[in-house]
RNA sequence: GCCUUUGUAGCUCAGAGGUAGAGCACUUCCUUGGUAAGGAAGAGGUCACGGGUUCAAUUCCCGUCAAAGGCUCCA
C-alpha cells in the first residue's frame, strides 16, 4: 500500500504505508532531516518518528516554526526534569510546559531549597544528559497502569493530573531514565538541545491556586546552537538597557520614595513635561472629536460605589475608607472615574437629541495592588487614566466605536507604535447567562464592534469568552521594539452601570430609554503608556514629545550670552531649548547631550555668533551644518507636524 | 500576600568579624578649548531600619521596610 503525502508547497509525494515524517524529510534532503523537530500532520503536531496515519498533508517543523520551537522547549522541560530527578532523587513533578521564551518545570523538592547557586550544576547535568542522545519514547498506556506508576512513585501531582484524563488517551514519554505523563509531541532525541541556560527560580502555586502548595518553578531556555543562546542573552541585556525604570532615573523622568510609599511615582520636571505633552495631545484630539472635559474629586462617598457595585466586588481589595470625624461617613479614594461621570450625566434630564454625550477626564485613580505585583510604572497604586465615557443610544454604538478606534490609531501612530494587534472580546459562545444586559443589545453591540473593526485595515483577533460581564470590548495590544506585548488602550461597552445608576434619556417617542455607556482610554494609563514609550524608543522620544528639543552649546563662556539670545528666539517659535552654561570643552558638552538624548545640539562659537547662525547637530546623526535659528525652528516644527499627522 | 534573591556615597559597584573603598556625578580653583570624557584639589556614608550572638557587627542570626524575578489578582 502506498500513501499520498501533500507537502506545504502543494507537491504530492508517494510513500510506503507506515512511513514516518522523518523518512519523508530524509527523502527530501539529509540537511532537512537533521533539522526536523516535529511534524504537523493534518494540522496536528506529532512526533516526527511516528508513522503517518495514511494520506495526509504534512509540514515538517523546524526551529523556525513556532510549533517547532514549542516542541523543542517542551522536550527541554523534560530534560530539565530528568536532570533534577538525577540530582535530587525522590522529588515530585507538577507541570513543565513551553512558554514564549523557553520553558519551565514546577517541582516539589520536599525540604530541599534551591537557590541560583545550584543552576550551574543543573545546567551541567542537562548538558551531560543531552549528549546521551536519548530518544523520547512514546508509549500509550491504560489509565490504570499510569495511576499505578505514579502511586508507586508517590507523585500526587501527576495523580491529580491523571484524574482529569480519560482512559485511552494517556501517553507516557520516556527519555533516558525519566518517564513523564505527557501528551507530546517531542523532538527526535535530546542531542538537538545544544545550548542550555537555567534562567530563574520562582515559587508557583500548584494549579495557580494560592491556597494550595507552592512548588518551585525553574525557568530555562535552550537553543539548537550556542550562538542563538548568546543572541538571546544579548537581547535580554538590550531589554535591560531600555528598562523604563533605569531610563527613568537616568533621564530624570520620575522617581519613587519610600517615604511617599511604594507604587506611588513622583514625576520629576522632565517626566512631568512628557505627561503634559501627552495630555495636551489627547485633549486637542478629543476636543476635535466632540468630547467635553469634566473634572471630579479624588474621593467619593461609599454609597457611590455601593450603587456602582464596585464596593461589593472590590471593597476589600481597595484602600481603607476615610471616615469623617463627627458623622462617621465613609469615603473612598476613587478607583475609577465612571461612577462620577454617571452622576454628571444624571445631573439633569437628557434628550436623545444631545446624545452621544462624551465626558472626558484625565482622572487620577488609586487602587490597592498587592505589594509583590508593583512594578515600575507599569503597575502602580496611583495613576492617571485618559478616561472618557460616551453615553449614547444603542444605534450610535457602532459609530462611536469607530471614532474611538480612529482616535486610538492616531495616538499609536504619533508615538510610532506601529506594531500592534487588536483583540475583540466577546461573550462565551455557549453560555450567555453570566452576562448582564439584554440579548438584543449584546448581539447588536458585538456585531457593531466587529463591523467597526472590520472597516479599518488593522489586524485583529476575536476571543470568545473574554468579554467583561458588563459588555464586549476591544483591547489594543502593542508590541514594542523588543517584541514584548503590552495591553494599552481599551474600549469597552457597558450595560451594567447605566442600569445600576438608572441612567435615562427621553427618546423621540417621549418615552424614557436607557443609554449605552462606552468606556475608553486610548493610553490606558499615562504611567504605563509612558513606560512603554520609554522602552520602545529607548528614551529617544519623538520630537514633539521630547522634554527638551534642543540644547545650545556655546564653544566657550564668551558665547553664553549669544546662546541665551538664541534660546529666546527658539522659545518664540515654541521650541523647548536651554543652554549648557558649564565651563566645559565642546566635546564634553556634546557627549553629555548625546547621552541625555537631546534631539538637537546647537553649537555657537565665534563664526556663528558673527553670522547669527547655529551649527546644528542631531542626536545619533552628527553635524548637519549651520542654519539661522528661525530656519531651524521651521524645520523642527515641520517635523513635529509630520509626526503628529502620522505623515512620514 | 506567597517563593527566591538583593539592600554599602546622588548613580554603578568593590570590600571585610576589629567601626569603609573605586569610577562617574557634585563643589572650588586652573584652563577659554570647534563636534562623544581638559587638569588639580575638596566635600560626601548611622554600610536600609530594629533586635540578637560576640570583647567587638556594617559583615553572622532573626524580624521589619524597600527593590528585583516569578506566582496569585487586576474595576
Amino acid at each position: 500500500m502506498k500513501i499520498n503525502v501533500t507537502l506545504p508547497d502543494g507537491n504530492v509525494r508517494e510513500y510506503e504505508e507506515g512511513a514516518t515524517a522523518m523518512e519523508v524529510a530524509r527523502s527530501i534532503s539529509e540537511g532537512l532531516a537533521r533539522n526536523v523537530l516535529a511534524a504537523k500532520v493534518n494540522d496536528e503536531v506529532r512526533d516526527a518518528d511516528r508513522p503517518l496515519p495514511g494520506d495526509c498533508t504534512l509540514s515538517l517543523l523546524t526551529w523556525s516554526d513556532p510549533e517547532g520551537k514549542n516542541t523543542f522547549w517542551h522536550s527541554s522541560a523534560h530534560l530539565l526534569a530528568e536532570a533534577l530527578e538525577a540530582l535530587y532523587p525522590g522529588i515530585k513533578f507538577g507541570i513543565g510546559p513551553p512558554i514564549s521564551n523557553g520553558f519551565y518545570y514546577d517541582v516539589d523538592l520536599g525540604d530541599k531549597v534551591l537557590t541560583d547557586a545550584d543552576f550551574a550544576a543543573i545546567e551541567a547535568k542537562m548538558k551531560e544528559l543531552a549528549l546521551r542522545k536519548s530518544v523520547f519514547q512514546r508509549r500509550e498506556v491504560p489509565k490504570q497502569e499510569a495511576v499505578a506508576y505514579y502511586r508507586e512513585k508517590g507523585d500526587e501531582y501527576k495523580l491529580e493530573l491523571l484524574e482529569g484524563l480519560r482512559d485511552g488517551e494517556i501517553t507516557f514519554y520516556t527519555q533516558g531514565d525519566f518517564t513523564d505523563l505527557c501528551r507530546g509531541p517531542h523532538i527526535p532525541n535530546t542531542s538537538f538541545i545544544k545550548a542550555i541556560k537555567v534562567m530563574s527560580l520562582a515559587g508557583a502555586y500548584w494549579r495557580g491556586d494560592e491556597k494550595r502548595k507552592q512548588l518551585t518553578r525553574l525557568y530555562g531556555v535552550t537553543f539548537p546552537k550556542q550562538k542563538e543562546l548568546e543572541e538571546h542573552l544579548a537581547m535580554l541585556e538590550e531589554a535591560k538597557k531600555r528598562d523604563h525604570r533605569k531610563l527613568g532615573r537616568e533621564l530624570e523622568l520620575f522617581t519613587f520614595s519610600e517615604k511617599v510609599g511604594q507604587g506611588l511615582p513622583l514625576w520629576l520636571p522632565k517626566g512631568a513635561a512628557l505627561r503634559e505633552r501627552l495630555v495636551n495631545f489627547m485633549k486637542t484630539a478629543q476636543e476635535k472629536s466632540g468630547y467635553e472635559q469634566v473634572s471630579t474629586p479624588h474621593i467619593a462617598h461609599k454609597d457611590l460605589y455601593v450603587t456602582s457595585g464596585h464596593y461589593e466586588k472590590y471593597g476589600k481589595d481597595s484602600f481603607q475608607a476615610i471616615k469623617t470625624p463627627h458623622e462617621g461617613e465613609e469615603f473612598f479614594l476613587k478607583p475609577m472615574n465612571c461612577p462620577h461621570h454617571c452622576e454628571i450625566y444624571k445631573s439633569r434630564p437628557r434628550s436623545y437629541k444631545e446624545l452621544p454625550i462624551r465626558l472626558a477626564e484625565f482622572g487620577t485613580v488609586y487602587r490597592y495592588e498587592q505589594s509583590g505585583e508593583l512594578h515600575g510604572l507599569t503597575r502602580v497604586r496611583g495613576f492617571t487614566q485618559d478616561d472618557a465615557h460616551l453615553f449614547c443610544r444603542p444605534d450610535q454604538v457602532k459609530d462611536e466605536f469607530k471614532k474611538v478606534i480612529d482616535l486610538v490609531l492616531k495616538v499609536l501612530k504619533a508615538l510610532d507604535l506601529n506594531d500592534f494587534t487588536a483583540q475583540v472580546s466577546l461573550r462565551d459562545k455557549d453560555d450567555h447567562s453570566k452576562y448582564i444586559g439584554s440579548e438584543e443589545n449584546w448581539a447588536k453591540a458585538e456585531s457593531d464592534i466587529q463591523e467597526a473593526v472590520g472597516e479599518t485595515d488593522m489586524k485583529y483577533v476575536v476571543e470568545y469568552g473574554e468579554a467583561a460581564f458588563y459588555g464586549p470590548k476591544l483591547d489594543f495590544m502593542v508590541n514594542d521594539a523588543l517584541g514584548r506585548q503590552w495591553q494599552l488602550g481599551t474600549i469597552q461597552v457597558d450595560y451594567n452601570l447605566p442600569e445600576r445608576f438608572e441612567l435615562e434619556f427621553v427618546g423621540s417617542d417621549n418615552q424614557k430609554h436607557r443609554p449605552v455607556m462606552i468606556h475608553r482610554a486610548p493610553f490606558g494609563s499615562l504611567e504605563r503608556f509612558l513606560a512603554v514609550v520609554i522602552e520602545h524608543t529607548a528614551g529617544r522620544f519623538p520630537l514633539w514629545l521630547a522634554p527638551e528639543q534642543a540644547i545650545v552649546l556655546p564653544i566657550s563662556d564668551k558665547f553664553v550670552e549669544n546662546a541665551r539670545d538664541m534660546v529666546r528666539i527658539l522659545k518664540d517659535s515654541d521650541i523647548r531649548a536651554s543652554v549648557d552654561e558649564r565651563n566645559e570643552k565642546i566635546g564634553r558638552k556634546i557627549r553629555d547631550a548625546e547621552l541625555a538624548k537631546s534631539p538637537f545640539m546647537l553649537i555657537i562659537g565665534e563664526k556663528e555668533a558673527a553670522e547669527g547662525t547655529l551649527s546644528i547637530r542631531e542626536h545619533g546623526q552628527g553635524d548637519l551644518g549651520t542654519m539661522a535659528p528661525d530656519r531651524f525652528a521651521t524645520m523642527v516644527n515641520e517635523r513635529i507636524e509630520a509626526q503628529l499627522s502620522g505623515d512620514r
